[in-house]
DNA sequence: CATCTTGTTGCAATTTAGTTGCATTTATAA
DNA sequence: TTATAAATGCAACTAAATTGCAACAAGATG
């Protein structure tokens, strides 16, 4: 992967927090640094180097948030989205893949809302 | 809620297979029968009636299947999709809401893809 | 340092899911 | 049978995501 500057910003944007982002989220920010169609294609790039992974939230909207470790292997997680302050975010907890009698099972996508400990607080 | 034809034509496939189905499959299954809007409506109303609960598929595509019972709360169980056969469905187990630490869970979805048991045996 | 190669980007057009407003139709209660 | 409110059809629209292609630029090579 080259090193471009629409690259070096949307890497940036995911060293700065933690949370999983809507692509629309990054589109909208970065509309005049870079065309919406380059914001897609980094972070499919970004998918396939094990940098980032994503998830469909509630809305149907795709959110991508760091990786951990780099790994190719979705990680199998919880995703949280907060209804006070619309924050989403991964949760750290490994979360065990349900066994089901006669179901082989290979990934599993855990969404769950609430509220979070920020807005509990 | 009126028994129009249109609402018979919905409602039957929904008793005829128990996979969760996409409005997109509807749509195009029925493009002669109605209009796409019907479609949307009625599947609608039948979500507010209790008849059908809905998620969002791996996909991003809304995706809708038969209550067991009556009721307006959105149930609590996994969703799965066979990689090999394609089909959807509802998993009836009760997954126990997860507790995280200083968080308050309200509602929790679920999606698990692999194979089902039609397709392993 | 100059130049070449190819990965990357911008742009415009397109696809697709889902929504809305409004005129017309139809189920059903009176 | 008729009135009326619910339901439908249609066309236009919004918004997310994708595609093809020409132009650009990162960085490897000489």
């Amino acid at each position: 992967m080259r090193k471009t500057k629409q690259l070096k910003l949307l890497l940036n944007e995911f060293n700065q927090k933690e949370d999983a982002i809507s692509i629309v989220e990054l589109v909208n920010k970065f509309s005049d640094k870079m065309n919406k169609t380059t914001v897609y294609r980094i972070l499919d790039r970004f998918e396939k180097e094990g940098i980032l992974h994503w998830f469909i939230d509630n809305d149907g909207l795709k959110r991508y948030a760091k990786n951990k470790k780099k790994s190719n292997t979705k990680e199998v997680h919880p995703h949280f989205l907060c209804e006070d302050c619309g924050t989403t975010s991964c949760i750290p907890i490994n979360i065990k893949l349900p066994s089901i009698p006669e179901y082989i099972i290979k990934t599993s996508e855990h969404f769950l809302t609430g509220q979070c400990k920020k807005c509990l607080s």
